[in-house]
Formats: C-alpha cells, structure tokens, sequence
DNA sequence: GGCATGACGGAAATCCATTTCCGTTTCAGC
DNA sequence: GCTGAAACGGAAATGGATTTCCGTCATGCC
C-alpha cells in the first residue's frame, strides 16, 4: 500500500504576521530574508563572539534588518542548542534573613547588568528542599549556582551535593560559594576569623573578661569561622571562653541569651550573626537588663537597618551586596 | 558539478554513554527505545495531561523504562515547544525589604511546590530598571509574573508596562498584582483602606486628636489607599488630618518623621509602612523623643522581626507571605 | 457484508538559534 | 600560471520534547 505524501498547506509568515493577523516576535529567519543572507550569516553577524569571518557589508545589512525588526533571539531556542539557559541561581537559606536578602539584592542587580535573570532558591533552611532546589537547577542547565549559605556536615547532604555539583561541571555551568563549605568550590567569603578576632579583642579591650560567644548550630561552617576568630582573640588574652549554639536565626539569638542571661556572670557576648543579636538584643529587653550597661552585645555582618536599631550594635562589617555581586562575576 | 552528498559517521549513544564514554542525561527517544515505542507514545504516556488515550499496558511499559532510565525531560527542549518555561517572576521594588523579602519567601515556596522556579526582579524603584526587567520576562517566556510592589502613575512607564502586559497575555503568560496598580490585572492585595482606618480609628480610641500620617509618594497607589483609610478616620472622628510624604523607605519614613517632630504639635502618627515606621522611631529616638509617651505611632504591613523591635509598634497585619503564595496559585 | 466509530500508535513537522561541514572566491606568494 | 590559504557564505544537522495529521485495527450496528 503506497504511502500517501500530501503537501501541506502552510501560511508563510513573510510580513511578520500570523495567519489571524496577530503580531508576531520576528525570528532569525525573518531576519534573514530581509538582509537576504542565510539564517548562518545572520546568526554570525548578531553574533560579535563568533569568531567565524563576516564582510562588514553583510554585518551592517544584518543589523540593519534586524534593527529594523526589533529582533530579539528566543532565549529558549538559543538555550535549548547552547544548552545554556542565561539565569544564575541563588541559593540560600532564607530570603528572608537581611543578611540573604541584600546578597540576593547585589546578586541580581550584577546578574542582570550582564544579561541574566536570577532565579532565587530560599531552602528555608531545609536540606532536603535544598537538594530538591539545585536538582531543579541542574535540569534547568542554569549557567551559574551561587551558594549563599554554608552547606551542611551531613554525609547524605553532601554525597547528592557533591552529585549535583559534578553534575553542574560537566554541563559547563559554573558554581561560586559565599560562604565555608567542604566542598572546593570557587569561593567568595569574607574573612570570618579575622573579623570574629578582632571584634573580640575589641571587647577585650573595653577591660571584658568575661565575654560569652553565641554561635550557630556546629554543623554550620560559617559559624564555626567566627567560633575559631572568638577563640583566638580568647586564648590569646588568656580570657575563658564559652559558647552557646542554637538556630542561626532571630528566636536561636534570643534563646541563647535567654540561657546566658540566666546564667548571669558574663559582661558581654559576642554573637556569630546580627539576626541573632536582634534576637538576643530583645530578650536582654524583655529580662530588663540594659545593653550595653549590665551586657555588651556585638554581633556580624553588618545587615541593613542596623543603623536604625536601638541599642546601636558593635558589629563586623560584610559587604554583603558585593559579595552577591562578586559572586556573579566569579561565575 | 553535482553537490556531493556524503554520509555522516555518527556515534548512537544507545547506551546512555557518549562517544567518550562520558554519562548522559537520558532522553526521551532513550526512554522510547526502551520501552519499544515510539517517541510520540512515549510524550503521551509520560504526560497525565495528554488526552490522546494510551493503553494501561504500553504506559506502564514506559514509566517502567523511564523509572529505570532515571529520565527527567529537558526542561529547555520542553520550554522551546511549548513556548512557555516553567519559571514564575517576581517583580518588586527592593528584595531587601523584609516585605517584599517576605512576600518572595511565601511566593518561592508556593511555586516550588509546583515545580517552578522563582526569578526575583528587584528594580531598586527604579521604573527604567523595573521595565527592562519586564522585557527580560516577556522575551523568556515566563510562565507568570507577579508584580508585588505598586506601579507608577507615570505615562511613559504606564505605556511601555502595557505594551509588555499585552505581550505575555499574548503567548499566555498570567500576570498577578499583589498591590493596587492602574492596569486591571487579577490581583491579590490587602485590604489597605480599612486597615488604614482600622488602625488610625484605634489611636484615636486611644484619646490621640493630633494624628498626623507619613505616607509614600503620591505616585505610589499603596501608601495612596491607605492614606484614604486614615482620612476617612480622621473625617468620621472630625479630626484634622495631616499628612507628609516621602520615599517608601526607611530613610524616608526618618526623614518626614524629623519634619513632624520639628513642627512638634502631633501625638500620634500613623506611618503607612513598617519599613518607614523604622525609620521614625529612630529619629524620634534620635531627638529624644519617647514611644508611646511623646508620640505615639503606628506602622502598616507587620513585617517579620517586628515582635524583636522596641519599641513595639502597633501595625495592621498583612499576610506577605500567603500574598505570595496566592499571587502564584493564581496563575 | 458494509460502514461508522473509537482506540491506539507512529511518522514527520514544529519550535528557533547555533554549529558543523563544505563549496566558492579571492589573493598573496613563488 | 599554479598552489595554498584565508575569507565568506550557505545547506543541513543539531538540541529534545510536543503536537499534528494520519493509518491501522477492532468493535458495534444496521
């Protein structure tokens, strides 16, 4: 039985119009016949990377066409053979959290200065969310993974991390963190120990002694940084240490206080993150005590608003937007 | 001279390896050899959306062999057919407001849980940047947009906004607004007029005649509402109303609140954002001033951290992060 | 038996830019 | 005049899923 071949009736879209009438985006082709070259030439021409060699005659027809058009190449197309898409991804634990959202803030504004879009992934602290988060990202071939926060000391975590990393590699995409991790990946962190040290020889110097720290959770690096800069500056002063871990969020600061406060007996606590001091900061308030009268407070990073806050907090300064922006730059 | 037609060696990467034996991703022609279909039976049996019927035997056949295969389509492959990516965006004024950082916290998850990605647009209130953004979106085909901060009363920006807006409703794209805006979108948004009431009836219960507002720029349709809300408490009570304009920030809510306590004479001030009402307290502690006892003020949004500040501020509750959220389920 | 209908599967077109692989000129160099 | 190389342009393959348009059967009904 002999197969049927029947011309199809097509609508040619010469004029830039659909077969309704609608308007519709120009394509390369469009283009092309335009400048009436072939769709290569076209693409070569818009392209000033292509390194292939393009008569500046043919170039200029091919600008001037698709200037004239309005073309815009579809993202999808182009992403679906370079096998690229043109977004960066931005992971962290808690949009949020100040100290995320201003990094996510400097990210973006880089990002799309060089043409990208951002794609933001606030695990919420949640490993599994994040491991189901860069998954996504590795099927989505996003040209860059920015890890804002610290990873995890957790074996499962890591292997699927270390996983999906690979993954990333191989496709060509990028990964940059901006925090600790045990993985080697191109980082971008801020000297956590030096600031930690010199924020605690600070309070030494005021005649501290006594001088707590609050710290996060021991799986997080970040904190831990901060914990061997508070040592340091301890040992070195001969000054008894003492740290306390809970959440690295606002209520982890105030229930840690909370503890210290009880204890009583420290003049001052130096605490891994300004989130938490917030925290702390209040449940000081809520127990009546006075900083920085009956407890000095310092805290890390240097979030936005601070400068609107009462008691004003001694702090370590991170440039948290340049770190965003650094990061994308890195990538 | 007759065109030579050659044939191409080509490696089939039957077995998942590529021609250096490096891993492969699957893909769907994988997927169908495997399960001896073809491609096409393969996308139907895959997608429970597909009316075309499958039979039992032949899908459970290719959700075998993709299960086996560890297939997951190309989302890019996908995106270029079905001309839309899976991706919703987010546009607001300043990712490192905690409003609109919480608002993208809820919108993130919500879209997460559908299996979109989220793509954060901060424009720094900044219309020119707000609209390349918008463009950026058009061209890539975003699922959805979700626009959680006002628009402009600006003509230039108001005609360019509605070009895009025609655009993504053309190829299908949703937009959602999660504050008043002048185009008629679908929108999602608080109750800014009788919170605004609320709160300004409730100092007024409190024996506050004297209330002056801090509100945005006219341009801005929130702070607009909800500086209709304070007057018509003010009207209903016969009190005088007053009310001062600045940015939408915490520097601008200090910097009209410095005028207000300059020209001393208000008890109580309604300020139209938490954001701003951070900003006041502070220069009202700046001048000495005293909250609740010398002036009294309350604030709009109930962003989070808020319950840590001191001191505590009166505000209107708004769900930011369920706004977020349900911006997305309505697309 | 004849015919309509529905279930089911497949070939090929489609989405659109990029890239590979060639063919044709042109030009410098000997 | 001949050769080799560089410049330039084009046809076709490519990336991978979706969708349109059919073809084949089997079943039901008159």
């Amino acid at each position: 039985m002999p197969k049927s071949k029947r011309v199809r009736a097509s609508v040619k879209s010469a004029n830039g119009r659909g077969p309704n009438g609608e308007r519709k985006l120009p394509i390369l082709s469009d283009v092309a016949r335009q400048a009436a070259v072939s769709m290569t030439t076209a693409s070569r021409a818009l392209d000033p990377d292509n390194d292939h060699p393009v008569s500046e005659r043919t170039r200029a027809r091919v600008l001037a066409a698709a200037t004239r058009l309005a073309y815009r190449p579809n993202p999808m197309a182009r992403a679906l053979r370079t096998r690229r898409v043109p977004t960066i991804a931005i992971v962290v634990h808690d949009v949020s959290d100040p100290y995320f959202a201003e990094i996510v803030r400097g990210a973006t504004a880089a990002a799309s200065a060089r043409g990208f879009l951002t794609v933001v992934c606030s695990s919420d602290r949640d490993p599994v969310t994040e491991l189901r988060y860069v998954e996504m990202l590795c099927l989505s071939r996003v040209s860059g993974v920015i890890f804002a926060g610290g990873g995890l000391e957790e074996a499962h975590y890591r292997q699927h991390m270390k996983g999906y990393a690979r993954s990333i590699a191989h496709y060509g995409g990028a990964i940059v963190a901006l925090a600790p991790r045990s993985e080697r990946w191109p980082a971008e962190v801020p000297d956590n120990r030096a600031g930690a040290r010199l924020v605690t020889e600070h309070m030494l110097s005021l005649g501290h002694v006594r001088i707590a720290m609050i710290s996060g959770p021991s799986s997080l690096r970040t904190s831990g940084e901060r914990e061997i800069g508070y040592l340091d500056a301890m040992r070195a002063a001969g000054a008894w240490p003492e740290i306390v871990r809970a959440d690295f969020t606002v209520s982890g600061g105030a229930e840690a206080m909370g503890h210290l406060a009880a204890a009583g007996a420290v003049t001052a606590v130096f605490i891994a993150s300004d989130t938490m001091a917030m925290g702390a900061l209040s449940e000081l308030r809520r127990r009546g005590l006075d900083c920085p009268a009956d407890i000095s407070v310092a805290g890390f990073d240097d979030i936005p608003g601070l400068e609107f806050m009462h008691p004003r907090l001694t702090t370590v300064h991170v440039p948290m937007a340049e770190l965003g922006a650094a990061g994308v730059a890195r990538l």
